[in-house]
DNA sequence: GTGCCCAAAGTAAGCGCTTACAATTTGATT
DNA sequence: AATCAAATTGTAAGCGCTTACTTTGGGCAC
């Protein structure tokens, strides 16, 4: 009468334990195995009998324990992701295709944010390794040695994003910032401008930086000139201190007649105070950014700049990543088209603008 | 001689499967109780053993594993996020606060983009929940009840943000929608507009944007007006959607003279499209924002706007969260301080310039 | 009718860790 | 010196699931 059911009933005040995969099967009748198969190989399950276990699930609100499913499996269905910030939209955009790509395929986003500092990276790498992602994707390369030795002796899938380098040991999906920077600047060059400086995003540790300074200067050289010193500024990434750079260089005397800019929020940053200072963009000076942000076609002058995918960027390299999951083969190196977006803020200089 | 240790490690060929606590134990000579708690509750050890662990530790490169540390402690030291986007900034920069304030205390961030589909939040609370986070955090309380249902199912601790309401039966941690947007319609009655018009975000599923719309109603039936239904256009949130919210407003000839914004990138489309108008702003419209991004300061001319604290927000939820899972007792409701920023886009309405 | 094969379902051994409880040691107390 | 509490460590039972292996029961060729 009094079994031990009853009393352990009367003991639970508690909202009633999750229902766990055995009871579901206790409840149907079936074994634990038989429920696990209708979860994750359904043709393996006779038809009746696979209603009769999703019923129970559906009755009971059962919802598989993702760390059981994971310890058991060795999979977590699980990506991470280290980024250096979500401030600048261009991330926030690239992260957002990353997720729903992702999501599609069942995937759940880990995301950790390493504000530019290598440590922090490493410790989040460590973080999410141990929190058992299935795959890591990466902006850049620069990343410090530890976070792919950690990646290696996990033989984890991961994928590094915003850079496309063959000839590095790194799967990427990205686009060559170099090269980039060297059409934007060959399109200035075009134009007739000589005396192009450029505001740039801070270098160290920063591939992505450095590679469009290393374009840019590479454009010059081309054309016989050598980037000044004082004619290129590094500095961190919002608008304030693309003013401020602007500031700096548009103080002296001897003025470039173009700036470009490591990225739209620079450019902003540049073509606000160069208005403020009383400059005609472009007439006084032209002013070329970086990612085509979807604010930039709507100042005035509407911004010119290098589009750089992200969205695309974003879902290809979830897709690189869901392909080795899947063990299907899958090119390690992916190469993105960018493309130049010649807006207003770019003219020849003044010497020629009506010999145009 | 020929053991069959020897014979296993000749069978190794992949990289040494990933050493566990087990190992440490083992290779340490201490029992795996005394392995985790080095992990756990370092203080329960002696410093003597503490240290050899710690030093086996360290020269077998252990990681602990998540899933099998979750499904032990039933907690997972992971919290989710359910947000409607990350394409507009102020989002990211509430989020990016989140996962900062979490990651000081050794959490991390599960991220689920819901794109304002209620289907969709479901599914990834039902997916977060599965995957095992400790606590949710929630933008606003416009969701499916199920959602609801799922978190408290589980007696899972979760937060709303970006919005606060005492008298609702969910934590929140946020601001008053409703009585932000009523100072902010308040100040421009008081600088004398009586024709005020709202581009709003879309209100359905959407309590900020219902509150905000219903602040602006309220303030202006304070002065006896009635909003025009011609004078309240909700839209998506892109710029571009601003503009052509813009375009409608200004188009008939009897114009407001001021038009409140849902938010900042709703207004800077109001502000360009107005200026691509060849209107003047402020003399011939008002235009006041939502948010205050970093960007509006920045403007010609600056905008107008009733700043937000995300950061802030995002770190007290994070701490909200802490403490559930601390045990500590904390409010379940937090209100933050919003901040009129009057700059240079509002004016009063032209009959009263001089009279000012 | 017999034997064989295959599909469908069950059995049970873990996955790597935490933690209640037990065992042992240490040191203080009387 | 005997007693006891506190501190330290070990033992071992799971946590909820997956999956290799085994069992069962037909269907089918001969």
């Amino acid at each position: 009468m009094n079994s031990g059911k009853d009393d352990c009933n009367r003991l639970q005040m508690r909202p009633a334990r999750q229902p766990t995969l055995s009871d579901v099967a206790r409840l149907t009748g079936v074994s634990t195995a038989t429920v696990s198969r209708v979860l994750n190989r359904p043709g393996d399950v006779s038809p009746a009998l696979r209603e009769r276990v999703l019923a129970e699930i559906e009755a009971v609100g059962y919802v598989p324990h993702g760390a059981a499913r994971t310890l058991a499996s060795q999979r977590s269905s699980t990506v991470g992701a280290i980024i250096p910030t979500l401030s600048n939209a261009i991330f926030a955009t690239g992260l957002q295709a990353f997720e729903q790509r992702l999501d599609e395929s069942g995937y759940t986003l880990l995301i950790a944010i390493s504000e530019y500092d290598p440590d922090h990276a490493v410790r989040h790498a460590r973080s999410l390794l141990s929190r058992g992602v299935d795959g890591l994707m990466l902006i850049g390369q620069s990343h410090s040695d530890e976070v792919f030795e950690l990646i290696r002796s996990k033989d984890l899938p991961y994928v590094t994003t915003w850079t496309y380098n063959p000839a590095g040991p790194h799967p990427s999906v990205g686009f060559d910032n170099r090269l980039a920077a060297y059409r934007l600047t060959r399109y200035l060059l075009e134009i007739g401008h000589r005396d192009i400086a450029m505001i740039a995003g801070r270098s160290e540790g920063n591939d992505r930086a450095r590679d469009r300074i290393a374009g840019v200067r590479e454009a010059q050289a081309d054309w016989g000139i050598e980037l000044p010193p004082h004619w290129l500024v590094e500095c961190a990434y919002e608008i304030a201190d693309g003013r401020d750079a602007m500031r700096l260089l548009m103080s002296p005397s001897a003025r470039p007649t173009a700036v470009v800019c490591g990225n739209d929020v620079l450019a902003m940053g540049a073509l606000f105070e160069g208005q403020a200072m009383g400059l005609d963009v472009p007439g006084d000076v032209s002013i070329a950014g970086f990612d085509d942000l979807p604010l930039v076609a709507h100042l005035a002058p509407p911004l010119t700049t290098m589009a750089v995918p992200s969205e695309l960027m974003g879902r290809k390299a979830a897709e690189y990543l869901l392909a080795r999951f899947a063990g299907n083969a899958v090119p390690d190196m992916t190469e993105l088209e960018v493309g130049l977006i010649v807006r207003e803020t770019t003219a020849p200089p003044d010497g020629l603008r009506e010999a145009r």
